[in-house]
DNA sequence: GCGCTCTACTAGCGCGCTCTAGTCTGTGTA
DNA sequence: TACACAGACTAGAGCGCGCTAGTAGAGCGC
């Protein structure tokens, strides 16, 4: 910078003021310096710049690796961020790197807000998170935490996808849960209160699971293998999420069982692969984007008035109904 | 930080070098200040360090966000990085964010190195960023460029796709090819290559495509609407790669046709997907994690030593046959 | 001529840390 | 006793910027 400046025989201060696109200097020797700085290959340093200003303006975003939800919200973020002015910084946690590793990482970077997707850490972690920055969970509630909440109403998306089945005559439905995962509480809730408002209390089955492809796989074994005891299949499986529908789909189809025919299968976020299954995929949409803008949205507007109370965003899920859900099978009335 | 060296009644340096975890401390020093820093709630601002340090010790990592193999990459980039005292910063492509903007993004936090997984920028630019930061290119070659790059050899791993699929009788062999994607050509041209060698010149035909679910539903219609109109189905299909063979597979699945009955399809990458699809995916199989190894390595041996030429790694593919190839129908010969 | 405002620019402090070149003890050695 | 030496610690410069407070000079009205 120094370089520039004497190079283009002004101070470096007037420098600054180019390179921050502020007002104050004359068209002309704005362009005789970005002139220069080109030349010279000069790219202002944001380690010192935020240093200076005490401000980075960038966002921490934490995510898991492999969950594809994850990469439609963070499609998402990007614009949102850019429009208010904001960079956006990436840190994932995977298998042998710790949420709480990926976080601090974000933190170390002067990220001024973190937006964590589907963090499963403790809670008091998360509150902990929500006193050093501004923090903004997505999907997983964390209750009297110093934390934004972004998330849609699981409840109605449950309610919707079980009132699609059993219009379509199912009973027996049950639901492979979320274990940990982000909102597998209340999707679990949702369905327990729905059998019982259809009176099929008798039939209530949750198969503890996650929000993974194995664990589908796993659940459909686990049929498979009770029907090979002379157990009846489900007919109708409400999954904890997309990769737990589809790894269940695979399971079932591989067996040969015919999927809807004899089973009916529904999953949860209509993330962008669930249209792009053998049949579609019957699943509680969560607008992706429309979240992602939320939680960049609460970020920066607690930054820029810090006085604002942590809020929460409920957004409306909405059944797509696809080629995975259909009748349930006669012999099992 | 000064607040902790007085609270701890020591110098601001005494301090840093505690938090660097330097020798030239007492123990007991060190325990109480650590534990004066918890109190208060202190973490090492990583700018000011950056900024003091002159080096940031940090990689960049450029990824395309719904490229299923980048997530493999990333999960095995971590590690090693952490072996070697660096840290990660990640940035994402996507549609709407050019890799321009992902990779100045991350050149503009300090990265001291680039690692671009698959990039498709222009080769100039490329080199441009390899001119400006130690870059390494993972799966895209950039001739001439002052760029490392880390691949497999996209030959043997067409090499060894196509004699298994000629053993099992095949002639009728396509090939969709992965458009800018990297790694294309060569396995368009180790495609074209095996053909030859077969003496199955006649009956070579690539179809252009990219490294997408869509692509391989695409050319699945294609296949299917050439089938109406009286032709032949081709006997085999090498994709460019998992996510397009999986593309491929859904649209053939869905309109009937029998995998691998009817056609055979080969994918590439091994992408952590390809065992979860109906039948398992054969593929040329990429080792993630080597791979990300030597590009971790590359880095770090690079920015330790600026002298190094830049460098190329090839790691060896192999070919993972699970249920999508078989045998020939007979009707093709 | 004066004071005023406005534009174009500059001086220099401070952001929070690292690092070099020390100082000050206490201990072993000739 | 004198001297070297290691260990524990400190002073203070400097990393590359942003920002506040300021100056110099041009233009204007009276």
């Amino acid at each position: 910078m120094a370089d520039v400046a004497a190079k283009a025989g002004v101070s470096r201060a007037l420098v600054s003021i180019i390179f921050r696109g502020q007002p104050g200097a004359s068209e002309e020797t704005r362009q005789r310096v970005l002139r220069v700085a080109d030349e010279i290959g000069y790219h202002p340093d944001s380690a010192a710049r935020l240093l200076a200003r005490g401000r980075s303006r960038t966002l921490g975003v934490m995510f898991t690796v492999h969950q594809t939800f994850h990469a439609d919200l963070i499609a998402g973020i990007y614009p949102e961020a850019e429009r208010l002015g904001y960079d956006v910084l990436l840190s994932a946690a995977t298998h042998g790197r710790s949420e709480t590793k990926a976080a601090e990482a974000l933190l170390s970077h002067r990220c001024e807000a973190l937006i964590l997707l589907g963090p499963e850490a403790e809670a008091a972690y998360l509150d902990e998170l929500g006193h050093r920055a501004v923090t903004v969970s997505v999907s997983r509630r964390v209750p009297r935490a110093r934390v934004d909440f972004v998330h849609s109403a699981e409840g109605k998306g449950m309610h919707q996808a079980m009132e699609h089945l059993v219009e379509l005559g199912h009973r027996r439905i049950v639901h492979i849960d979320g274990g940990r995962g982000p909102g597998s509480v209340d999707r679990r809730r949702a369905y327990r209160a729905a059998m019982r408002r259809h009176g099929l209390e008798a039939e209530v089955r949750v198969i503890p699971g996650e929000h993974t492809e194995e664990s589908g796989i796993e659940s459909g074994r686990l049929f498979l293998a009770e029907r090979d005891r002379g157990q009846d299949l489900p007919t109708a499986v409400l999954a904890g999420n997309d990769r737990c529908a589809w790894g269940l789909l695979m399971a079932l189809t591989r067996a040969g069982v015919d999927v809807p025919r004899d089973v009916s299968v529904v999953g949860y976020d209509d993330s962008h692969l669930s249209h792009l299954m053998p049949i579609g995929l019957t699943t509680v949409r969560q607008d992706a984007a429309l979240m992602a803008e939320h939680a960049v949205r609460f970020a920066v507007e607690r930054l820029e008035n810090p006085e604002l109370e942590a809020r929460e965003a409920v957004l409306d899920p909405k059944l797509v109904v696809r080629g995975t859900s259909g009748k349930a099978p006669e012999t099992s009335a």
